[in-house]
DNA sequence: TATGATAATACAAACGTTTGCATTTTTTTA
DNA sequence: TAAAAAAATGCAAACGTTTGTATTATCATA
């Protein structure tokens, strides 16, 4: 005894009227006189209707959902995204279906194209490190399907909003309260040097040394390859335990990084900030909970995600390809100051 | 020039066929001639042709997508269980829309109701603390849409398979852990009393203690209310310092009360672990990194989202309502031992 | 070379909505 | 009270697939 879904004709056949009248009524439509919306509410009521959303949109064209493609799951920082995300388009009615590029520009691919499929009326991506060529993206749009970008973004492309801080900018400012506070000898624990972030917050340090007249130390620097925590560990703990001369402070670019480089040092017996001062980037919780607490470049992450929503709903609700013209939304960062600087 | 998106039509037109003939085609059903098959192919890539999902979903009614309602996306617990869930989605070729019901027993009916409108195959929830009684769940099941529920669960609902870890049993063990290497003054931090984990996680501690002849006292019991990070601080500040007379050893609830704890007691001049023992539950990342580490009940949440989604994705190619008898996984914990005890 | 068997294809209904237009009913007006 | 105007409803096509059954084309057989 399977049992059918309601449907309008159950409805209509019950009432004795025509599916338009049903369909109608449910819609609040003032062709359908009072008495009968009503009517047909109660009925709709009582037999337990649900409107099939498929059917809904197939004829419509729009399905109310909204896909997100990240990187990686694991990262705080895009998860806050998403809360943005989410946040902004509940209001608005959208739902949001996330898929994980797993750090793959094939994985990243593959999803555009799963999404392709009409299940979902926009996009919202984060490009992965691998990602070099945007045609892919520039083929989504070229199709007429709104997308939005946000953060390591490396190409500009026409109809492609997006979102970003400024990460020179946001370093190099970390790196110049170093300065002031008396450090001189300044390391830098980035991440992959083909992720864009990565090579603009590397470029406002290098910035920063530079106007500071402070000379740059390859000794100094180190750009983690990995792609995974435990690896992070490795390659932070080797770098300083094979320093030959020891920094007085290290700019690190994520929380992570900056954590472990705290821990790393804790181990070795240094004392933070009287030693060795640390600065991480991201700011999503830990560095405030970490004795000492990290000195953080806070990103608007949440924020950020609903700047990116509403960029793609807005798109939804223009007038269709009026050669769209790109908008870039750039959000401040602010340098949160803690004990261990 | 608003293009157009290729449809089976239009290939059958440009090859003189019919619709069905093209749908069977790509399909590789072995009625079509393989000439064909190929022309169809070659103009099916030649033409830019992407199946409509929606058209096929109003069609064979399935979507393949998985909805998960989580209480909370700033938890990494649950996040970490998505991310289990995707993996075992993705193999399987399901699709994952995330929602968050923000800790809101409202809001979770709502997320509940908004997927019986037919866009997803089945869900997938983790209950509220708000959440009392199950017949929103249970409705669901009724309309025949399957569900798996995991951690958290108050009530048995028939129909509906659940993933647990045995909270009160992991929270034993890590007790007596405490007990046997030597601590007698032993706190609990727990989280709000409506929730189902804590209860049992109390359950567990007061078990442990009442099983090796501890007193329990109640001024050494902290059951936190607050449902956001901030609060949490202050409210183990107030606790902490409030005590009048200091504990040997503290067993939290979640890895971030356990966080909260030993900074707190770092910062109030404590040693750790000489002075109090500290110990988290969930071990999500964070304890590993912290100085000192922290020792941890480990959850095996990945698994757990595997596990869920495979109980899911089961029920899909079950015989429909064969009167389904629910199943229960329950998964294992381990204590990981570290710095903090 | 007609005849049946088999292979290939086409037709049309179905999935559950929405919506432009036609039709019917009710109300207003002269 | 008949005609015109307005209000309410109904019809049927459309959204893009899938799929059971009917039809046509092809082939082997006698």
């Amino acid at each position: 005894m399977k049992k059918r879904r309601v449907k309008l004709e159950d409805i209509a056949r019950k009432l004795n009227i025509s599916i338009a009248t049903v369909s109608r009524a449910l819609d609040k439509n003032p062709r359908v006189k009072p008495s009968t919306r009503e009517k047909v509410f109660k009925t709709a009521e009582a037999m337990g209707y649900m409107p099939n959303q498929i059917a809904k949109s197939l004829s419509s064209g729009k399905t109310n959902i909204i896909g997100v493609i990240i990187p990686r799951y694991d990262e705080p920082f895009f998860i806050e995204v998403c809360r943005g995300i989410d946040h902004y388009a509940r209001e608005h009615n959208y739902k949001i279906l996330i898929s994980s590029s797993r750090n793959s520009f094939e994985f990243e691919r593959e999803n555009l194209i799963s999404y392709e499929r009409g299940i979902v009326d926009g996009i919202i991506l984060s490009p992965t490190h691998e990602t070099e060529t945007f045609t892919h993206i520039r083929s989504i749009i070229g199709k007429g399907i709104p997308v939005v970008l946000f953060d390591n973004i490396k190409e500009e492309v026409s109809g492609a909003d997006h979102v970003l801080i400024e990460d020179d900018k946001a370093s190099y400012e970390a790196v110049e309260h170093l300065i002031k506070t008396g450090r001189k000898r300044i390391a830098f624990v980035g991440g992959i040097k083909e992720k864009k972030v990565f090579q603009d917050r590397f470029k406002g340090y290098l910035d920063a040394m530079q106007a500071n007249q402070i000379e740059v130390l390859d000794e100094l620097i180190l750009h983690c390859k990995s792609l995974d925590r435990e690896f992070e560990d490795t390659e932070i703990n080797e770098f300083l335990s094979n320093l030959p001369e020891f920094p007085d402070a290290i700019f690190t670019c994520t929380d992570n990084y900056g954590l472990l480089t705290m821990k790393t040092l804790l181990k070795m017996g240094y004392r933070i900030p009287d030693d060795v001062a640390v600065i991480g980037f991201g700011d999503l919780g830990l560095g405030e909970v970490f004795v000492p607490s990290m000195t953080c470049i806070a990103q608007p992450s949440f924020e950020m995600g609903q700047k990116v929503a509403e960029l793609l709903i807005q798109q939804f609700n223009e007038p269709v390809d009026k050669n769209h013209r790109k908008k870039v939304v750039k959000l401040k960062t602010e340098l949160v100051l803690r004990d261990s600087t």
